[in-house]
DNA sequence: GATATAAAATACCAAGTGGTATAAAATATG
DNA sequence: CATATTTTATACCACTTGGTATTTTATATC
């Protein structure tokens, strides 16, 4: 029983580790449980991970959306979304969603989807800021939004994962800023 | 027997496919080769995954070298790069070497390794390549040499990881020319 | 042509995977 | 206290993985 528990310790040794790379019978072991009862909970292997992405969703992702809604002006924003990047100690070991994105061809089809679905969301939240930015007067570049903000979701995503990778975080804050640069010029 | 056309299938299958995801047994398969040939010839799986990418290296990727030890102009250079990431057919498929950085811990030791040595390879390269422009004073900013280095390997690979992934190519080289747009301001 | 030798293919091994049927234990109900 | 029911845990299934021992086949050599 326990499935809170469960979904945590999930959650965690994929995030920790390669989602791909955690057997089940391995998170079954780390969470004292058997494995029939993650099956009558979660169904399946890719429901638990999907659980595990909506978890890990609630936990850390929604604190990227907040800093992107939260009404600033374009460069405080921006310097925030590096802070997190390259410095939230969360972030050491990575970021779960984009594990689970670059590893995409290995997910169950309920996980896949998840990630597609917030792949979405993420785009159009970094393409809803941009717009707000610009209709403030705080962009003046000509850069078309939609443009901006995958540049803007790719270069964050590709901070944390080499943040996953070791790398030092003053090196990733650097390249981070200077691939950011492009919209305040 | 045939070694080179086991090579050749093999270095195929990893770069068309995940590395980690292409088993031995599949590229006997393939070859029409048994499993005992291939470990009399390359040792072990480990041993044949290295073969296959220093035959990449030798097919691949001595093409972005060359274009880095080409002696153009920034500009021009930069252009080929973008040129090569974003429309050259090889890539379709993403770069194996790339794919195998990216699951490095999935490879064995001799595999792994190699691929450290072409990761250091292609730092010295880009950043002679720099070195060279500031020395002609094409490239005046007060980036360092070795930032830069850095700056310019990572975009280039994140530009054919997203060709993998079935990206659209247009938007590859927009997104490609934005990020690289900091060295020509 | 008979024999020694090298090569190749089949069959096998232990380990691990996701998933499940069955037996054991604990809980609730009479 | 005894019985019925649900939860849990053990044991198992078929399959795939990398890696080998063994047998068969082909190739030389005499």
């Amino acid at each position: 029983m326990s499935a809170e528990k469960v979904l945590d310790v999930a959650m965690t040794a994929y995030w920790h580790g390669d989602p791909a790379d955690v057997s089940l019978n391995e998170i079954c072991q780390l969470a004292g449980v058997s494995k029939p009862s993650v099956y009558r909970e979660f169904g399946s292997e890719d429901g638990l991970m999907r659980s595990a992405l909506d978890s890990y969703a609630g936990a850390v992702l929604s604190d990227v959306f907040a800093i992107l809604q939260g009404g600033k002006g374009l460069q405080e924003t921006l310097d925030a979304l590096i802070d997190f990047a390259s410095t939230d100690p969360r972030m050491e070991t990575g970021c779960l969603f984009y594990k689970m994105r670059a590893g995409k061809h290995r997910l169950g089809p309920q996980t896949r989807s998840r990630v597609d679905e917030f792949d979405a969301v993420g785009q159009s939240a970094y393409a809803a800021f941009l717009q707000a930015r610009r209709e403030a007067g705080d962009w003046p570049s000509g850069l078309p939004v939609a443009e901006g903000a995958k540049y803007l979701g790719e270069q964050f995503a590709l901070a944390i994962t080499q943040r996953a990778s070791g790398e030092d975080p003053g090196r990733i804050r650097q390249m981070l800023t200077l691939a950011l640069s492009v919209f305040i010029r």
